[in-house]
DNA sequence: TGTACATCAGTGAACGCGCGTTCACTGATGTAC
DNA sequence: TGTACATCAGTGAACGCGCGTTCACTGATGTAC
């Protein structure tokens, strides 16, 4: 059964959409090929056709979930909240994929680990123009602190299983980013 | 050839101390039981007269792993200091068992997201206790900010392919936190 | 204290399941005329 | 434009490997007398 060729790409990224949200939710090994194939409503035999192996899906996957988040204007304080909040933390797959799949990315291929470096270092440079700071060096300390922090937050309440310690780690979390958490901010908000 | 009770002890924490920094090397799933075994001077065969199951095995490797950090006494500068460097960064199996595993402890059983769940309060105890904050609620914010900034940054820098890059994430968020990045600190520091 | 024996920690072969991957096949696409 | 045919995206059965787990066996331990 061939398929016309805007069909088969609009296949191809929806494989990798699917991939992406069953990769954050549920890790990279404890996805099958064909439970991705499934999910978009194709059987596993066609995986080939269009990546060369599990490993490639994976890094190709990356490329496209962080690329895809770059999209569009950066409103940072709404981000942070966003990001620190108990719907980010509890819906992994909808999640920003840093979070969702930086851990593991250390385990991937070499071409996995490069999308994932690429993506970071986008983000990065996204948040380093938004905030405020007196000087670029600055800026980007802001935006490399804030980021490390934010993540690992995420991942921190995503593993602990008592609410109310999770709930705490995001809102204390937050609090520390938004008031003394970072010097420049600090000054525009307190 | 059984073996004498004392000796069968040894065995058991030789087993879950390989486990453990196996888990940290290379992650729980890519991890088997065959290679626990054969690291712990063991045949694979004599593992269920220890364990459970593998799930048993990553929920006691993780508490034991845990409480074994936990001793001593705790010099707060120096620890994240240590924390944020290039050597902890490139010695995950030597390194702290947080950064290592708890974003895979996500997915693991209950038993084993319940013995990090601990872990981790252990921890925003002992850093609580050593920020110097005018408030009991201000240390803690200062120890879970800190932890998450930590956390964050040791997984990041890992997963990041571009030496230079993450290098710079290490220590970026090492000043962060020990300027600006915390109001409490930062009195001290600066 | 010595001896006979039951226990049981550890061995290594084997099992069975699941997963990544392959392949012969199908039938719609799209091109050559 | 219409028709014949080559292409090739997708199907689903099958393969083979690796892993968690089981089990019959071994022989040192440690206990009962």
């Amino acid at each position: 059964m061939k398929v016309s060729r805007e069909q088969m790409a609009e296949n191809h990224v929806r494989i990798l959409d699917e991939a992406s949200r069953l990769f954050r939710e549920k890790g990279f090994e404890a996805v099958t090929v064909a439970e991705v194939m499934k999910a978009a409503d194709l059987t596993h035999g066609g995986f080939y056709g269009h990546f060369e192996s599990k490993d490639d899906l994976v890094a190709q996957a990356i490329e496209r979930t962080l690329k895809a988040a770059a999209g569009g204007k950066f409103d940072l304080d709404a981000f942070i909240d966003r990001y620190l909040s108990p719907r980010h933390r509890d819906n992994p797959g909808a999640g920003c994929p840093i979070a969702g799949l930086v851990a593991e990315t250390r385990h991937q291929s070499p071409a996995a680990r490069t999308a994932m470096t690429e993506g970071l270092r986008a983000q990065i440079e996204r948040m380093s123009n938004a905030f405020p700071g007196t000087s670029d060096a600055e800026s980007r300390q802001e935006a490399i602190g804030s980021l490390a922090a934010m993540v690992g937050a995420v991942i921190l309440a995503r593993a602990i299983d008592d609410p109310t310690l999770s709930g705490e780690v995001l809102e204390q979390t937050r609090s520390w980013i938004g008031s003394g958490g970072c010097h420049i901010r600090a000054g525009r908000r307190l």
